[in-house]
DNA sequence: GCCAACGTTGGC
DNA sequence: GCCAACGTTGGC
């Protein structure tokens, strides 16, 4: 979903990005709440603290009013930097999740809408949630004609490619693994990638983060 | 390309 | 505030 570049100077934070816990002291952007759609789920009512993340982007090309809205990783790491603003997220509940995001965190890559979604590597957060430009640019294929710029509706973050995984880890492993934990328990039972599939903004907690960066060590299963 | 699941919109 | 209609996401 995000083409569009947004330089970013790196600072270094040492790479497992952060704190447990990172909670209460995040002083949200104080918008006012004033979004109204009922769907507006639950900004921070959740005490869970959640330090890593699921990102998806679309690595195929496909045409969105004669736009190519491809953005895979290998497109990441391309760019100066190794850095791209995460733009056109237009869902709440993503968009609040990218507002908890803090400097320095972990996110997985994750691949969708192609022939093997998955998740490909890992990125960086380098910056954290400002307003995202393209809700205002009627060229962009995400404009958003009831956003006004004294009350912008949408946020992104910028994101810094780390490292592809050391092999990539295809959704249909990952879904056998969740599987199996929601029956007999394990790290993945709750993992929003299945419980809530078209979120594309998502958290993850670092056990389920961990758990899921170990597989990459791991034969298929 | 199909279509199920689900988020959003708008009438009432 | 409900809910039907509509639009989108994303796996298959």
């Amino acid at each position: 979903m995000p083409p569009k570049k947004r330089l970013r100077n790196l600072r270094t934070l040492n790479t497992n990005g952060d704190t447990e816990k990172e909670v209460s002291s995040s002083p949200k952007p104080s918008l006012k709440r004033k979004d109204s759609s009922s769907a507006m789920a639950l900004e921070g009512t959740s005490t869970e603290q959640y330090c890593r993340w699921l990102m998806k982007s679309e690595p195929e090309s496909r045409f969105e009013n004669g736009i190519d809205v491809k953005f895979g990783i290998e497109d990441l790491k391309a760019l100066p930097d190794q850095t791209s603003c995460w733009d056109g997220v237009r869902n709440y509940q993503a968009r609040n999740f990218m507002r908890q995001m803090k400097e320095g965190q972990l996110a997985f890559f994750y691949h969708s809408n192609c022939k093997e979604p998955g998740i490909a590597g890992i990125m960086k957060i380098v910056k954290e949630a400002y307003v995202d430009h393209t809700q205002f640019d009627k060229k962009d294929v995400h404009y958003d004609a009831s956003s006004k710029p004294e009350n912008p509706k949408w946020s992104m973050v910028d994101v810094q490619y780390q490292r592809m995984l050391k092999r990539f880890l295809p959704l249909a492993e990952l879904k056998k693994y969740h599987l199996q934990h929601m029956t007999k328990g394990g790290p993945l039972k709750d993992v929003m990638l299945f419980t809530r599939a078209r979120l594309s903004v998502q958290p993850l907690t670092a056990e389920e983060f961990d758990f899921v960066l170990n597989l990459e060590d791991q034969e298929p299963l």
